[in-house]
DNA sequence: AGCAATTATGTTCAAATGAACATAATAAGA
DNA sequence: TCTTATTATGTTCATTTGAACATAATTGCT
């Protein structure tokens, strides 16, 4: 797909990106590459683009290589509750951030992505813990098996959503904590794409 | 801290940085806030680096405002095998990168952080699945309990690190691995701060 | 040999951009 | 009231930077 060269100069332009902050100019990478003219820069930067490895804000002057990099990074929004629908969100109720990149999250196009910190252990037997940071995502078809956060009685919980019999109910994967039959209506609000954890040094756990 | 108008001008740039890859212009930063002069921004701008909200690649024409966002992510590479020492690894064996924000990620700043594919359940007590990436520290002080990756054989494993009667020996959590007692030296590369998952969606998994 | 793509050079231009300087209104505090 | 920080305006300059054009060497393929 791509020459030796070209991704040489794909390879730099993300090296920049990601060590300064900020992608080189044209001239910095001929600078770099030891080229006599600048136009050869321009050269790869067309091929690089035509072949859609790189993104420009064209014509405007600034750092007009961005890297479409292939880890683009997604900031994600962790909340702490979420009181209704994801139409409700706003900035207001954001705990924190988390960022990460695209590969590593397992998200589609469609949904909007959120992360959720857990509480308590009833996902335990589903290795997800206390503390860890889940990450959502506000989509359309859920199927069996998906782990969601669904709101009960004004609360987000984390279960794992289950159709027996054409019936939905939210399952706890751990023995100690009961299912959850919903009496009418059962609102997801997401469905489990990845997880976060930050984990705390020498700390032995037990099973519970 | 800041005052209003300098927190509005710095949640500005942030948020074009994060939605269009690049920061403004000090220009186009003055026509977003309808400002009859450039200069205010550069007063602006004086004022969040001098209180440390922004850094900058002075001078330099480019994009010259690259947002110190308070979330700031980590590249950290994925190594399929970590050979022998952490001084051997080259750019070769990547696997590929995460990037988090250093907020999630557990690490100090002495050590070198780096992740691993993790293969096999013999972790799965411990909550760490196949596939799971995990996140190493390449950090001096190891403490009983910790999750390390160490060199066994030649292959890197990832186990729980014992001290027991001041014999160390590497614990997998997991009752159908054995553990290890090192025969002669043991060679812990890095420490776990972190863990990632990419959730397989609507996967029904069983415990083993 | 002929052709196309890639790689490379040299030159020139216009636009984008950071920087500097003088000046002034407003608000807060001593 | 005096002082200081913040906010704001207007102008000018030197650099940085992307873009365009003509030209040519190299390589691979037909």
């Amino acid at each position: 797909m791509l020459t030796d060269r070209q991704r040489d100069v794909l390879g730099f332009i993300q090296r920049e990106q990601r060590e300064r902050g900020v992608t080189p100019s044209t001239r910095e990478i001929q600078q770099h590459f030891k080229l006599a003219s600048q136009t050869s820069v321009m050269q790869y930067i067309a091929a690089l683009e035509r072949k859609g490895f790189l993104d420009r804000q064209a014509r405007k002057a600034r750092s007009l290589v961005t890297a479409m990099q292939k880890v683009r990074i997604t900031d994600i929004p962790i909340y702490g509750q979420i009181p209704a629908g994801m139409s409700v969100l706003t900035e207001q109720t954001v705990e924190g951030h988390v960022s990460l990149d695209t590969a590593s999250v397992n998200a589609s196009k469609n949904g909007r992505t959120f992360a959720l910190r857990v509480r308590g252990d009833s996902m335990i037997d589903a290795h997800i813990l206390d503390g860890d940071v889940v990450i959502l995502e506000d989509r359309k078809e859920v199927r069996s098996g998906d782990i969601v956060a669904a709101l009960i009685d004004g609360e987000t919980t984390l279960k794992r959503y289950v159709l027996e019999r054409g019936r939905p109910y939210l399952k706890a994967e751990n023995p100690l904590f009961p299912n959850l039959v919903p009496a009418q209506e059962l609102l997801i609000q997401g469905v489990m794409v990845s997880l976060v954890r930050k984990h705390l040094p020498a700390t032995p756990r037990r099973r519970i």
